[in-house]
DNA sequence: TCTTTATGGTGAG
DNA sequence: TCACCCTAAAGAT
């Protein structure tokens, strides 16, 4: 069995996606499954059909089948991937949502709660999607669709602890990446954009682009490789191992040793290194 | 066994 | 800004 990677922000979105495009694209399809009201009635469709492509926007994710319908999935905290080979269901007590069974492998959403069936050409006027600024994962983005976002009047007032949340200010950045961009950046939470002079705005930009694209590629592992602390028990990387600051509340930046502070930023814990970032 | 927390998001006021 | 929704796991008792 595999579990697709993690759950919540943009990276760990676009890691299930793989993975489901992986086990599904393309192949014959056995059963679909809705497990939420109101849905059944596109599964005999569907499974005549065959996926097409696996599409995220931020945190929401969009698979494709090739008669021209598409199912919109959002994970919120809690829905989990699993691919496993067919009919081998994982052992959990978790709610069945969406099943894609193939002759391959078995694509299964368990606990999400935001399911929906789309026209294909409706997808980008859904009210998620068609509100989403810019994914940094998506290969049309760079860093100077940034740059530019943090000098537009709508967006450069607004402090940055609270704009790095927002969907519509950069699709699929989370309340991890939030704190880990701006330790990276350099940037205290509460500066605003138009404060900051060219280089520290265009820096922020690139890391933005740079940790959230490396939170992919290592499956959510933010802090620099040279840095990557181990577990001495296991090996592993969880919670204090895997990032600069984020939940290392009271530890040591391992950039200059000042105990990282935490705080509630737009309801939400944000931590940060209070000398690698200092208050404007 | 109960309570709290959580990497998310909506809608009312 | 707040209450609320979704569900699971960790922490407290």
């Amino acid at each position: 069995m595999c579990q697709a990677a993690g759950v919540p922000e943009g990276p760990e979105i676009r890691r299930a996606a793989d993975k489901v495009q992986a086990a599904i694209v393309g192949r014959p399809i056995r059963q679909i499954f809705f497990g939420l009201p109101g849905l059944s009635k596109y599964a005999r469709a569907m499974e005549r059909a065959r996926v097409e492509e696996v599409q995220t926007f931020g945190k929401a994710m969009v698979t494709h089948f090739d008669h021209g319908l598409s199912v919109y999935s959002h994970n919120q905290l809690y829905g989990k991937w699993y691919t496993v080979r067919p009919d081998q269901d994982p052992a959990t007590n978790r709610q069945l949502r969406f099943a894609v069974r193939t002759d391959h492998r078995d694509a299964l959403l368990y606990s999400a709660s935001t399911i929906e069936v789309l026209r294909r050409e409706d997808v980008r006027d859904h009210p998620f999607i068609s509100r989403l600024g810019p994914d940094p994962l998506h290969d049309d983005v760079d860093v100077t669709t940034f740059s530019k976002r943090l000098r537009d009047p709508a967006f450069s007032g607004r402090q940055v602890g609270t704009l790095l949340l927002e969907q519509s200010f950069a699709a699929g950045i989370g309340n991890y990446l939030r704190s880990e961009i701006l330790f990276f950046a350099g940037v205290h939470p509460c500066a605003k954009p138009r404060a900051l002079d060219g280089n520290t705005r265009r820096k922020l930009a690139q890391k933005l682009v740079e940790i959230t694209r490396r939170a992919y590629a290592t499956g959510g592992v933010t802090d620099e490789p040279r840095r990557v602390k181990r577990n001495k028990k296991d090996g592993q990387r969880r919670g204090e191992y895997r990032h600069a600051v984020f939940r290392r509340v009271k530890q040591p930046c391992r950039a200059c040793g000042a105990t990282i502070s935490e705080a509630d930023f737009s309801s939400r814990r944000l931590f940060w290194c209070p000398r690698c970032q200092p208050a404007v």
